[in-house]
This record gives C-alpha cells, structure tokens and sequence, in this order.
DNA sequence: GTTCAACTTCGAACGTGTTCAAGAAGGAAG
DNA sequence: CTTCCTTCTTGAACACGTTCGAAGTTGAAC
C-alpha cells in the first residue's frame, strides 16, 4: 500500500498549505489540518513527525523550483550580473508568496540542535545544493575549485541574509527587498570581477580559512559530513 | 507595596535563571519555576508576560555588563584592533556561558511579529545600545557622522553573526568561534583603516544607502522610531 | 489458508505556555 | 468606618503540539 500511502501524504501536505495559506501558520492546529483530509490526528503525525516538518517539505519543493527556474534563466544570461541576479530573483519570488510559512523555518534554522538547523547535518543536503546554484554563477571566471567553493558559499549566506530581511518585509509587494537586492548585486558583482586580482583573492582566501575553522566547510561536495567538533 | 513587587520580581527572575542553567531552558517548565520561588504560577506571569521575556530580561543585563566592560578595556586599548577586540571579545564570554539561553532568544529574534524580532520596535532600543557600542570603536577615525554609524552598524551585524556561531559552537570552550573571532578581526581592522580611502568609503556610503532602503537605518539615535512599511 | 511482520489508523492522554475570573490585601477618599 | 480602586495572588481551565499503546489492514512467505 505503498502508493496510498504517498497519495495520503500528499493530500496531508496540500491541506496543510492550504491551510497556512489561508489562516497562517501559527493559527493552523495540526487539528485542523487532520479534520480537513478527514483522517486523524496520529495519522498526520504518522505522515509527518511534526508541524514544521510540513513546511520543511514545502522547503525542500521551493529548493527544486528554485534550482529548475534559476539553471533556466542561468543558461541565457551572459554576464555576471544577469546570472547572479536570475538566482537572487528567482528565489526571491518563490519564498515572496509564502513568507509567513517561511518565517516558520527561520526560527527552527537558528535554534541550537534543531534538526533543520543551518548547521545541522540533517540540512546539509539542502544547503549543500543551495551553495552548489550559488557556485555555477562564478564558474567560469577562472578560479580554483577552492575559490569558486568559497564564493558560492560566500553569496549562499548573502542569500540567506536576505532571506531572513525578506520574510520580516511587510512592504507591499516586498519593495524593500527588492530594493535591497538590486543595491547588494550593484555591490557584490564588482567586486566579483575582481576576485582574480591580488587584493581581492587574498580577502577570499582569508574567508576560507575562516570558513575551514567554523566547520561549515565541507571538502566532498556529494556527501556531507557531520560535523566533528563534539 | 512597590519594593516587595520588585523584590518578587527578583527572585522569579534569579530562580528561573538558576533553573535554566541546571536544566536547561526547554526543560524548565514555568510551573518548575514558580514552585521554586515558592509562589503560583498565575503569579509569576503576573511579573512576567511570558517565558521568553525572562530570558530577554537577563539579554538586557548582559548587554550592561558588556557596556560596562568594554567601555573599561576600551580606555586603555590604544589602537583599532584591541578596541574591536575588546568589544568582541568581552561580549563573547559574556555569552558564552549562557549559550543554551541565548539559542532560546535566536529563534525569536528571527521569528517575524515577534516581541523580540530583530527588527521589532520593542528590541530597538537594545539594538541601538549595542550599535552605539561599535560606534564609538570608529569614533576617533575621522569620518562623518553617517558613515560612523554605517560601520557600527555593520560591525554590529558581524556581532550578530558571531553569536549565532556561538550558540550553535559546542567545541570545547567554544575555541572555534574564538578562532573565528581572530580571524575576523584580522579581515575587518585593516578594511577600518582604509574606511578614508575613496574605494572603502564608496563601499560604505552604498552600504548605508541599503540601509536607508531597508529601513534599518534610524536618524534619531535616542528615540527608535517604529518602522512605517506596513 | 495461516501466520507474521510491517504499515497504518485512531483518539485519548500528557505536558506545556498562557489566560482568566474570582477574590485578597492594602491603602486613599469620603 | 465604609467604599472604592489598584495591585497582587491563585489555581483551574484552555489550546496546542506531541506521544502512545492498542487495534485494524495488507501482502508476502510458507
């Protein structure tokens, strides 16, 4: 009954969304959300092993949307900026929609030993692809692999910055944003450009080091490791 | 009876921290401590609106403390990097050993609408102290008052940063946000010092210009007023 | 056809943060 | 002294996320 099975996930997935969408987040009981796909309270947790857990799945589409959308518009950009903007603006249109949900995850993002934790190795397959769509933007800019790594990781937490500012945006239609994102390309593809130069290569090198000691370096791109630090 | 409130007040206070260090914050229960300080728990709430805001008390007493010790070391430091040092550091072992109460803050602080959102009217006035704090690093570096309070600012997020890598760092003795620290003050002091120079401050002023987009700039340093977006 | 293990369903029950209405205490005003 | 008003106290009650054990369902193995 495997395929029921999938079928009644989904069915507790879209109703919860619908849900959100509908009354928010926080006022949606898991209550609610068994009564309107007519099952049972166990049964969701049975699905789901807990609220945010949903959102974490719509997460997980947002990032596949995402990656399609972005790698689309990524192959007939030709310049830096075009690129590095297709992958700020498509994202940003994605999470735009549901900000309340994903004001949801932010939390559970820096909450210490939360499972989808920014850190947390359970996450790391999902940041992993986010930094890996950051990193084809600077591709082929002549860089080493550890360089590229270093600068995808570095617009990776950009992103995630502006991520953070856009779920606390109440703007309409998220102008502020926007605005944010235009000045941060303004700023950042300049000084993309010069990464090869001397000054700027240094800087990226010291990040790295930086990053090597924080422990979210990862070496292996496919898999990622836990983290060893105790 | 306005001495006895505060009194009370106090002891809620000091009872529910000593239960948070010993159980931490998620398995103290407001019930554990209202028992502890030997009152009921409708009392308790009486003092306090909510679990989160005993914890944001005490953020409120570390941010003192800090003040008080890195306007101390700041005196004598003489040049930019023991000053940025001095800020950094003092605050990172101020909060180092509270880690698991500073994660409980970290959720709401990113959690939008919430109380304690960093960009919430009510937090404002502890994020302007803090910010004032970086502030004064630069005081005597020559710079207009606008791109003064631009680098606060900015260092002030880099702060940010720095303790939500604190409280997710469970390395022994937290060594590697130590590391970090290094390594940041390594980056940042020689940016400061060419923070004259036309390159830096075309940086800075594009910065502050994304600041004012944002909305997280502020004019008036004393009174916060309450964002407009709507 | 029987057995068995895994999967699924269920809703009562638990523990929690928070609210609330009812009162107690104490003092100010008349 | 009586009447009010404010401040504080109390524990029951509420709503929620989550857990749990018991029971139902299915399909493969024999």
């Amino acid at each position: 009954m495997r395929a029921d099975g999938e079928a009644k996930r989904a069915l507790i997935y879209s109703t919860a969304l619908a849900l959100f969408r509908e009354k928010g987040f926080e006022a949606t009981t898991m209550r609610d959300i068994a009564q309107a796909a007519g099952i049972s309270l166990g049964s969701a947790y049975h699905y789901f092993p807990s609220k945010v857990a949903i959102v974490f799945a719509y997460y997980e589409e947002v990032q596949e949307t995402h990656e399609r959308r972005a790698e689309k518009q990524l192959a007939s950009a030709s310049d830096l900026r075009a690129k590095l903007g297709a992958v700020f603006e498509t994202k940003l249109e994605l999470v735009r929609r549901e900000r309340a949900l994903m004001g949801a995850i932010a939390a559970s993002m820096v909450t210490p030993g939360d499972t989808m934790s920014v850190f947390s190795a359970e996450s790391g397959d999902l940041r992993e692809r986010g930094v890996a769509l950051f990193e084809r933007i600077v591709e082929d800019l002549d860089l080493t692999p550890e360089d590229a790594r270093t600068l995808g990781l570095l617009l990776w937490t950009a992103h995630l910055g502006m991520m953070l500012f856009l779920v606390h945006d109440d703007s309409r239609g998220q102008r502020r944003t926007r605005a944010l994102t235009t000045r941060v390309l303004d700023s950042v593809v300049p000084l993309l450009h010069l990464a090869t130069t001397p000054l700027v290569a240094g800087v990226v090198r010291a990040v790295r080091q930086l990053l090597e000691e924080s422990g979210l370096w990862v070496e292996d791109r496919s898999v990622d490791r836990a983290r060893k630090s105790r």
